[in-house]
DNA sequence: ATATTTATGGTACAAATAACTAAAATCAGT
DNA sequence: ACTGATTTTAGTTATTTGTACCATAAATAT
């Protein structure tokens, strides 16, 4: 807890200390399992203190010359193996006293989080384990109590992800390549609930928007009529840009 | 450059040293100035190196004990006098080489910057000019190159400024508190363009909508009919909160 | 075969948006 | 005090878009 004079940038002397800071990223990585259509959070055991034993958001501290978002995708292929996944920045945390290694009495170290937010298909995720720490995908509504606020993160996760599914295509790196439309349809289900068009609406309205490429092929699994696989086609999508794909 | 041992959360013993970080706080201010209807951006002048002579986005760096959100708020008030205002947590700034401080040999400390974005009122806002390092309002369009990556943070800034225009009442934090509907159209258009609805269906809607209460009053300057003067009505808002102000 | 299930392709109605027109209330100048 | 310019206000209308609902197609299960 030194208070020695320290240098800022706009001034000259200042008497004001600084905080230093260790700086962490968490991920909240979100999958769909579509098979049971629930939607999963990825969240690892902490073997060692502060809470030890809690579940927690999988995350790392960052190393010297590495970017946020280098370490971001270093967590992630550290505990899953996947070929495709979509990933951003989604918020920061930095109170003091959010983590319990910088507080009561010292001042010394902060511990900021910069959270991210990804996406991974449950298909291609395989999980990486160490065999020191347990790693379980958890379905939303069942994550229990987090380590550190790992939950307000987690909130806010899920806050973007509705968000993202209503204009982003984002939809597309949870499926799989190919899928059909009753796939897409329950993806959206699973995830915002039952508050928007019926399958027969929606149906009409993703077609339209034409960036859905009918591969010719058509999937049947058990009972009714099979239907059409359809690819997402990026480029065609451009244009749909700022449109919703859904109404919530 | 010491590469000792260090002690990471989730491992035992990591021979790969974590970066050290001092963290700042760099504003996107915004203001319009409803006469002459421009979009204003605060940039203050950099005394000191590294960047000594650029203008730059006002910022500090986080000091013991102090959040992010303090840091922000501590920054505008040193730089600008406003009792009403809006704030925000933008995007976070954290690769290595931000900061010529950090490079080229230097392994010691890393700096980032959490951003944020903040509207007031131009009328309110009275800049405090501390005799050291000027002050200015910089019209959108006409910021020079700016320190660091701030042209960045900026542009960033100005997106978001257009998002939240057409969803949040954020209007109503930079115009005074009573208003003409011909304002408020002004301002929309000042930050916008011309990418809109006229002026005669932006007033139905907005008039629909609800939340604006008519004052009575009329606002006569120059030629033209009296305008009617209206107010933001928060609690009226509500219900509007996931409706479009004006489709872009 | 017949019922059941799922996919597909519609229609009809309500609501919202965009483009446009006209009237009302002021001011500036003659 | 009239005239024209200017700005606010108040509509109308055509078109598009969203929603609710229905009919048929193509498969499976019994």
């Amino acid at each position: 807890m030194s208070a020695k004079l320290h240098r800022t940038p706009d001034h000259s002397l200042s008497p004001v200390p600084l905080a230093d800071f260790k700086v962490g990223v968490d991920n909240v990585i979100f999958s769909v399992d579509t098979q049971q259509n629930r939607l999963l959070v990825l969240v690892v055991m902490r073997p060692d203190p502060p809470f030890a034993g809690y579940w927690s958001l999988p995350g790392t501290l960052v190393r010297q010359g590495e970017s946020l978002e280098d370490a971001a995708y270093r967590v992630l292929a550290e505990k899953i193996r996947v070929n495709t996944l979509y990933l951003e920045q989604l918020y920061t945390f930095g109170g003091p006293d959010r983590d319990p290694r910088e507080s009561p009495t010292a001042f010394d170290v902060r511990y900021l989080s910069v959270s991210h937010f990804a996406l991974v298909r449950f298909e291609d995720a395989e999980l990486i384990a160490d065999g020191v720490s347990g790693i379980a995908w958890y379905p939303l509504a069942q994550v229990p109590q987090l380590a550190f606020d790992h939950n307000e993160i987690l909130a806010y996760g899920y806050r973007r992800l509705r968000n993202k599914l209503e204009y982003s295509p984002i939809a597309f790196d949870v499926l799989p390549e190919v899928f059909t439309l009753g796939d897409l349809y329950q993806l959206y289900v699973t995830v915002l609930g039952e508050g928007f068009s019926d399958y027969s609406n929606f149906r009409a309205r993703l077609l339209k928007l034409g960036f859905l490429q009918d591969t010719g092929h058509k999937a049947s699994r058990g009972a009714g009529r099979p239907a059409s696989l359809y690819r997402f086609d990026a480029a065609a999508f451009e244009p749909c840009k700022d449109k919703p794909m859904v109404f919530i």
